[in-house]
DNA sequence: CTGAAAGCGCTTACAG
DNA sequence: CTGAAAGCGCTTACAG
């Protein structure tokens, strides 16, 4: 019980496989008699083309390749799922890279392109001059994810952090508080630090005096930094760049019998599965990550489609504050 | 600026490329002069081979087949990693399929083998005849993950559920427990289904009334449910088979007052991170999932690399019980 | 240890 | 609308 080639369905059908090549890819060239005997037959000994062999012959592999820092966050979860809902919509495979922090990108992107993929769909944790050099000399369409691309060469689908960050704080601000933190990520991360200056924008304009606190990711770690902190601080808001970390700082608040959110509010970024599930449960400004890789991929779709009509843009998602219980 | 060809590399090191071909694959059969003479113009060049041609040519792709159906659970996310971090140590990609419920397996099949790919590592939430019959005809090794493979021809990496819910409810019992509930989900999953048989079990051995109730996947249903669940039972303990549905849970009845642990256990089965995030944090049977994927691949390699010697097993992975603060 | 040549399974101008 | 043929970029027996 081999798989059939294609000779082997050009001779079932007493056809060339040339025709059934075509029958395949350029089926409106092919009388529709022909055709729907091919098909008969392909379908009869369901028939798939070898995938290398058909990426080798058209230089075209309809597979993307999708590069991210790691797959364990559940944002980067979320939108792995909306760029694969999209590439089953547009018939594109997925070939996915996990690149360790440790890595050299290089090396990483040399093997992306080996890959023979017909684009890339990139997000870093951190776009630096090197990274945009790394990625500058790509035979294929690149759209990078929550980042903005630097280079006209290549698009990117992301929300506009900065002005996202600005915005909440403002309407706190407005709502009568003025001490108000933010956590921010150990690691820097170009998004997140986009968040913490649009944070800082709107508690200069309003002449309040910034507070900012860097965490790891490891929650055990957070928890004894937050104890401290809380012995001689209290914040009137807590904002954080992650949900899990605005969380955590709840939950370290809660134990020291402070009472959420009626002295203290707590929002995070993001809205993952973690807000829905926290106690109280977490406002938050809503990234909408799913469909950022879902537009990511539907534009990367156009690019490969049409190299010449379609232009790299940058897109801005829209997002939108969830209010739960931990404002008031 | 053009990816570079086998033929270019052969050019400038003088050597036919056959030579190249065998410094990449066979490094033992060339002279070590010759040998490292042409990684060093591999490396000045950048060249990597065509993923395609190679593929083609050897019948082989250093490339594997991840199955699941969806991206978003917490436990896949981190089975995946699992995968990727094993993976990328033997040197196979990932080819990366998001199955949908609606999607007929057998077309699915039919794609993952089509994409030639040297091996598979399969995830299904429900594995019935069917599933397996379409599995049946493969040409190339495959690994269930999560669930025994009932054929001798293919592997499988699982955690012996029914014994871990099994343990867990005696654990309980003997801790002077007899109100022991059950959250099973609404949809069935084979592992969730051993599951609900080793707490049945445990139970009826202790001459114990068991009580079940199936949840959906949706938060703001259950807690309806739950909350009506509520004012006709007190039991002492609930588990669940997902962390998050009993951090659901846990929250509905601290809403209603209730003390947790005093009051009421709560145990999860899985540990993800939600569960370290929760409020109380909530104790959980590990089921230990990166490890699952990364011993699959780990499997995997071995079949794919040996496929004489290395014979299809099925792997049992241990699990521990984490205790934390839903539990007394 | 190395090279010339066949072949992997397709696609796509080129003729007709 | 269809077929014969070249070619995609590699690997691997086969000779030497």
């Amino acid at each position: 019980m081999n798989q059939a080639k294609i000779y082997d369905i050009a001779g079932a059908a007493g056809v060339s496989l040339a025709t059934v090549s075509r029958v395949l890819n350029h089926p409106e060239k092919v009388k529709k008699v022909t055709r729907e005997k091919v098909l008969r037959i392909i379908k009869e000994k369901g028939y798939k083309p070898n995938a290398n062999a058909r990426g080798l012959a058209s230089r075209k592999s309809t597979t993307v390749a999708i590069v991210v820092p790691t797959i364990l966050r559940a944002s980067i979860s979320e939108m792995i799922q909306g760029i694969a809902d999209s590439a089953k919509k547009y018939g594109y495979a997925i070939r996915l890279f996990v690149n360790r922090e440790t890595d050299n990108p290089n090396d990483v992107w040399a093997d992306v392109i080996a890959s023979s993929v017909d684009g890339i769909l990139f997000m870093s944790d951190e776009m630096s001059d090197d990274t945009y050099h790394t990625v500058d000399y790509t035979p294929v369409p690149v759209i990078f994810i929550n980042s903005i691309s630097k280079s006209s060469k290549f698009g990117s689908v992301c929300i506009d952090n900065e002005a996202c960050a600005y915005r909440i704080t403002k309407e706190m601000i407005s709502r009568g508080n003025e001490k108000i933190m933010f956590i921010q990520t150990e690691h820097r991360y170009t998004v997140n630090e986009l968040k913490e200056k649009g944070y800082i924008r709107a508690m200069k304009e309003a002449n309040l005096g910034t507070q900012v606190i860097k965490s790891s990711g490891d929650l055990s770690l957070n928890e004894k930094q937050f104890q401290e902190f809380l012995k001689e601080n209290t914040p009137q808001v807590v904002m954080s760049v992650r949900d899990s970390m605005a969380i955590s700082f709840m939950n370290v608040a809660s134990k020291h019998a402070i009472k959420i959110p009626e002295e203290m509010q707590v929002i995070g970024f993001q809205n993952t599965r973690y807000a829905e599930l926290s106690n109280p449960r977490l406002t938050c400004v809503e990234t909408p990550i799913y469909e950022i890789g879902n537009v990511a991929m539907q534009k990367l779709t156009e690019l490969m489609q049409n190299p010449e009509e379609a232009k790299p843009d940058n897109t801005i998602v829209d997002y939108r504050i969830i209010w739960r219980e931990s404002t008031k």
